[in-house]
DNA sequence: CCTAGAGAATGACATTCGTCAACTTAGAAG
DNA sequence: CTTCTAAGTTGACGAATGTCATTCTCTAGG
């Protein structure tokens, strides 16, 4: 059965979702044809054939997640993968006594929830929204079958996997061996390289203390600590959740990073 | 072009590998063709054709490594992967300071280096022999051959993958959280896990202080006097590097696993 | 079987970090 | 805009763990 290119123009219409606050109004625009999604350029599905996008238009399902909803749940199976399109997400594990856990952010362009569809285990993380967030979810089924139809694709799949593999290694190394105020010197470092800065020079993301804390592995007081610390000595900027960084060389001193 | 199968069985003999020792004699058999390792059955080329057991068998390279002896070095290019036919391995990172860092071990029939293979960068860890270690070279090129062709074993990869990852997430979570007294509990039962017991009833895997430290993330000495904390309270019994798991349940209890 | 050198063990001490408690501030929801 | 609650901050203290020095012991290799 050959999927039929007209229906693609046909649906090509976009919609438009409104979010009305105080100050300012927002416009997300989530387009219903992912041969139109600006994501589909940096994300995974770049291998895709112009056919399997349109399957792929067809089988999705788009998803709003306010800020601070779940969009899997670590321990369940996944269906699927979502393809994160806006918004800002945090997959973390729960670990001894509840204390949740960091292990990467995901946002636009990015697929999550592949690990557990491609492994055929359970979820080993949960997914939250920190920021209003649009994500597409794609049927493991349809997802399998790009897998087993377009190497290029399974391919790329396969290097996203292993690239993890690696920076897992790296935060492994990193706790295992760093002091709680080299780590925390760092993660400022990646989030900034994570989620770039805003035009006044803040890093573009918010968090809590406990969640900075909860990267580092530590708990919220010695996190503030550091950070009143690192505000002190100059080498930071802190106005609430908005993170500045001032001195970025004086911080990869502070995490030994030499490279 | 077309592998030739009457190939394989001219080429079906077998080489033997006999080392000597004061005490006792040691036989290792590596057979030139795949078809007949016993280890394909368990490794992830299970999924290999005949004829790509074939190619396998005539493109590889069986080398042998003596304890302590690197297969590959970290940030190094890997030509290709290895699969390990005997013996026992440690995959390591350098962490600050020359501090190693054990990420996880490799042993019969498991493969090694793919992760740098299939991400196309550079190799994460240094791949070293616990032991004596007889290990087959698949070329790159072969390797990508097999992925591209054959989907079961491209499938059967990115599982392998995947399930790293998540073992990876686990590990960093544990690192992250657990005490040090927890995590080498926690550290001798995947010890006894991953490599068994001998008749003796004694971890089948000889690893040093520095060694089990470097897989904790701690010191030598903490790891020693946490060792010897265990030996007192008659949870273990030590006879140099020879362990033994006298009450796994405790040490269950101690590194606070409940599942 | 022997021996050098690495590994293991232990004590004393310094430092980092987690815990508990009290108090202040800011951000999300109405 | 307000208000209430969760988040942030700070101090005091103790436990866990790293560092340094010393001595003992085992193991690999001849």
């Amino acid at each position: 059965m050959r999927y039929d290119r007209s229906q693609l123009f046909k649906s090509a219409f976009v919609y438009l979702i409104t979010t009305q606050s105080p100050n300012k109004t927002m416009k997300e625009v989530v387009p219903v044809s992912c041969s139109l999604c600006n994501k589909s350029s940096i994300s995974s599905f770049k291998d895709l054939s112009e056919e399997e996008i349109g399957k792929l238009s067809q089988s999705k399902t788009c998803s709003f997640f306010k800020k601070g909803q779940i969009l899997m749940h670590e321990g369940a199976r996944a269906a699927g993968v979502f393809c994160i399109h806006s918004g800002k997400t945090k997959l973390y594990r729960m670990g001894t006594e509840g204390r949740e856990q960091i292990i990467r952010f995901a946002q636009g362009g990015e697929l999550v929830g592949y690990r557990s569809v491609l492994s055929g285990e359970p979820l080993s993380a949960s997914i939250e929204a920190l920021s209003d967030t649009h994500a597409c979810f794609i049927p493991k089924a349809l997802f399998f079958d790009f897998i087993q139809t377009n190497p290029k694709f399974s391919l790329e799949m396969m290097r996203l996997a292993c690239h993890e593999l690696g920076e897992a290694g790296k935060l492994i190394t990193n706790l295992a061996q760093k002091s709680v105020r080299e780590r925390v010197a760092e993660v400022l470092m990646i989030l900034k390289d994570t989620f770039g800065e805003t035009e006044e020079g803040y890093i573009d993301v918010s968090l809590t203390r406990e969640e900075i804390a909860s990267m580092v592995g530590t708990v919220t007081e010695t996190a503030i600590r550091i950070l009143s610390e690192f505000k002190e000595s100059g080498i930071v900027i802190l106005k609430g959740r908005k993170i500045q960084i001032v001195q970025p060389k004086e911080l990869l001193r502070i995490a030994q990073i030499f490279d």
